[in-house]
DNA sequence: TCTGGGGTCCTTACTCTA
DNA sequence: TCTGTAGAGTAAGGACCC
């Protein structure tokens, strides 16, 4: 564990991070399993289509990752204990580790079913012993272990949180930067997926420290002005991001991978059907009314396509939506066979609230303009 | 031999309009 | 009236995150 002053002025941010969070609540429910190689992901058949969401420590010793086939873990580990995600019940548990952050503090940002930051600045209590009682408060309400990471931004808090896991406790302090954070691999940044990692590494950038020292110009130039100037900050420990403490969709949508590729245009139409009544239906219970329709198909060689439009009036109506998206898939080609089909409504509106409650009424008719 | 699902944000290209 | 252009809106794709 490290301690000392805060880098710079005067935030004090807290990201927590549960670990190996859907593989915990299961090893919870199923005591059995404890330490045996668990994987989480997909219906729980690992012969089906699907990638692990999580998997547990044991698990990983196989380099079972998350995000990797079932069938690629399958065979890095066929005794592996196979699990389906069950969504409800890590909901059910993440709230409850949220309404502890949130009694600790009300400037909490939700980052996800299994992290969140906190304003820990003004707390009056050193951040270690804070997070300490974060920990055990977790710990005692849930059954659950999670990591802690306390930095000067949300970056540095994220980072530390991750430098010792499970069940760390991590506190940035002056020059843990340079001493820390600049020896790991520039794909520990946030924003540094697989293929900015290639191209960093193209260019001789192997860590964050190595990245620091570009020049942003330089760096601006090779990946666009936002994500330039983003790597060039990051690196040097810059992250100016507040805290989101209320978050609105900005889209919705559902997705489904086939689980044989299909060539039937009649069945990929009625399954665009289903999925835009379900995206209907999650508008509405929701209250918000789009304004924009975008189906996406994979093919069966992974090549990805989207076809959007733009409807004249925001609706959350089924019977407006559906056209617009059978609409949008009759404009793909045809001529492959198809894996995955998506629809994703987006320039959200929030819907005029109805009276709930209230019997209806004959309609008072519209008011003539003067 | 494979590669989920739910999202966000950014970039680029194109079209329309003032 | 013609031409050039800036800006908004739209469309499509890519990268990334959990």
């Amino acid at each position: 564990m490290e301690s000392g002053t805060p880098v710079a002025r005067s935030r004090l941010i807290l990201h927590l991070d549960m670990d190996a969070f859907f593989a915990a609540i299961e090893l919870l429910r199923r005591p059995e399993l404890a330490g045996k190689p668990v994987v989480i992901g997909g219906h729980g058949d690992p012969r089906e289509r699907g990638v692990v969401s999580t998997a547990s420590y044991e698990a990983r010793d196989y380099g079972i990752l998350s995000g990797m086939p079932l069938r690629a873990a399958l065979r890095l580990c066929p005794r592996a204990v196979f699990l389906p995600v069950d969504f409800h019940e890590y909901l059910r548990v993440s709230a409850i580790v949220k309404g502890i952050l949130r009694r600790v503090s009300p400037v909490m940002e939700d980052a996800g079913i299994d992290e969140c930051y906190l304003d820990a600045g003004g707390l009056g209590l050193p951040p270690a012993e804070l997070a300490a009682r974060i920990k055990r408060s977790v710990r005692e309400a849930t059954g659950l272990s999670c990591s802690i990471g306390i930095g000067p931004n949300k970056l540095l808090a994220k980072l530390a949180s991750d430098l010792d896991k499970p069940d760390g406790l991590t506190v940035l302090g002056a020059g843990d930067l340079e001493r820390r954070i600049w020896p790991l691999p520039v794909r520990k940044l946030p924003g540094v997926g697989p293929k900015t990692e290639l191209r960093l590494h193209r260019m001789g950038v192997r860590t964050i420290g190595e990245l620091a020292v570009q020049p942003a110009q330089l760096l601006e130039v090779a990946f666009g002005r936002a994500h330039g100037r983003w790597l060039h900050e990051a690196a040097n420990g810059v992250d100016e991001r507040p805290l989101t403490t209320r978050w609105q969709p900005k889209s919705m949508g559902h997705e489904l991978t086939f689980q044989h590729d299909v060539a039937d245009p009649k069945l990929l139409a009625s399954t665009l059907a289903q999925l835009v009544r379900a995206v209907a239906a999650h508008l509405r219970r929701d209250g918000y009314r789009a304004r924009s329709v975008t189906v996406k198909l994979r093919y069966a060689d992974f090549e990805t396509h989207t076809r959007d439009k733009t409807l004249g009036v925001p609706s959350s109506d089924p019977q407006v939506l559906e056209p617009a998206a059978l609409e949008c898939l009759a404009r793909f080609a045809m001529d492959k066979e198809v894996r995955l089909v998506g629809v994703r409504v987006g320039a959200l509106q929030r819907a005029p609230r109805k009276r709930a409650l209230r019997k209806a009424r004959p309609r008072r008719p519209a008011r003539r303009r003067p």
